[in-house]
DNA sequence: ACCTGAACACCGTTCAAGT
DNA sequence: ACCTGAACACCGTTCAAGT
């Protein structure tokens, strides 16, 4: 018998859970997936995972992170070039096609709208977004400096507007169940064009 | 004994389940909040509530064309208008007015997702959208015919840019419970003027 | 005709019993 | 130590019984 059990065990059972979670939160929502449903996915008892996660809404909430950080490591592409409303073409592009097929544009919007009913989750998503927004605002800055773009507005104030409106495009072709993302990026793309280059 | 019972009486009873159920969304949302709650705040039994209402997804439903519809009618400002960008201002302002105290602002969160999982509400939401940018796309139409601004977007690009950062700054706003609305509307005011009057 | 509230089926969570 | 699956409390929905 062994005196210690395997200690990667309870990482790998998480990952199990949250993976088979995902699956059924894309697929049918917060609302309507049943923790039933999430053990058969993870071929797992009921008593199992509730050793390893405190509620649902805990699950709803790990699940929620993991997806903003990946929108957020999106933000990477942005620091390095020097072409900045190309490299936010390309972002919202990267964006729309990490939430695009089906559910995980659905998931989005499950996400907006858990975060504004948990204060826990809504503190950390604000944290979230606070870091994304300080990366914007700091590969605008550097634009503005190099002479790329001209300082027509504050930094931050673009950021601030580009970000929410890469998130309100992303729910329109959420609502719309819109694939192809062309139309969305090219319409980014002249928003970031007009913002940042205003011909004065 | 009457013959017929009062004619009024479903349509006074859906409003009141109606008004009921609009409280408790707002303050704990649609995943949260109970039937039972529902009854409590209507003075009404489980039984009469379901003799109106085939479900509590239907009565979700019907919230959320409700809150649309008053979104939607927002727009009338900007029919009689001469000064499209001031008038693109006092709608920013009035939308985040009546989506503005704590849970009306989720509201329109619970509303996306809910409309994400429900065929038949993203069908219904959808027309009220297309209506909407509609009803934009006209006024800046207007406004370009009249030399006001200059076309150097296509209208309808305008507008579906406009719409998706009025609902993006809406979120955005809930999740950090932004109460004020000055900022956000002065970034609306001038992402409107930069979209708008390019100065080509 | 309209309503009540107990009853039912289902879902989130717990716990005694197994290995 | 870790798991199973029956049991429990609660929530959406129905229905027999009342007026």
């Amino acid at each position: 018998m062994p005196r210690l059990a395997d200690p990667a065990l309870p990482a790998r059972r998480r990952g199990q859970i949250l993976e088979a979670a995902r699956y059924c939160f894309r697929e049918r929502g917060f609302r309507h997936t049943t923790v039933e449903e999430i053990c058969a996915e993870a071929r797992i008892s009921p008593g199992a995972l509730y050793r390893y996660f405190d509620s649902k809404t805990e699950i709803i909430t790990a699940i929620a992170l993991d997806a903003r950080a990946e929108a957020e490591a999106l933000l990477d592409r942005l620091s390095g070039s020097d072409a900045l409303v190309e490299a936010l073409a390309e972002l919202a592009q990267a964006f729309f096609t990490a939430f695009d097929s089906d559910g995980d544009a659905a998931l989005l919007a499950d996400i907006w709208a858990e975060a504004c009913r948990d204060p826990l989750l809504a503190q950390a998503l604000r944290e979230r977004d606070q870091a994304a927004l300080a990366r914007m605002t700091q590969a605008i800055e550097r634009a503005q400096e190099a002479r790329e773009i001209y300082p027509a507005l504050a930094a931050r104030e673009i950021a601030e507007t580009l970000l929410a409106t890469l998130e309100g495009m992303a729910l329109q072709r959420a609502l719309r169940r819109e694939n192809a993302n062309g139309d969305a990026v090219r319409r980014f793309r002249a928003l970031a064009l007009h913002l940042l280059k205003p011909k004065r």
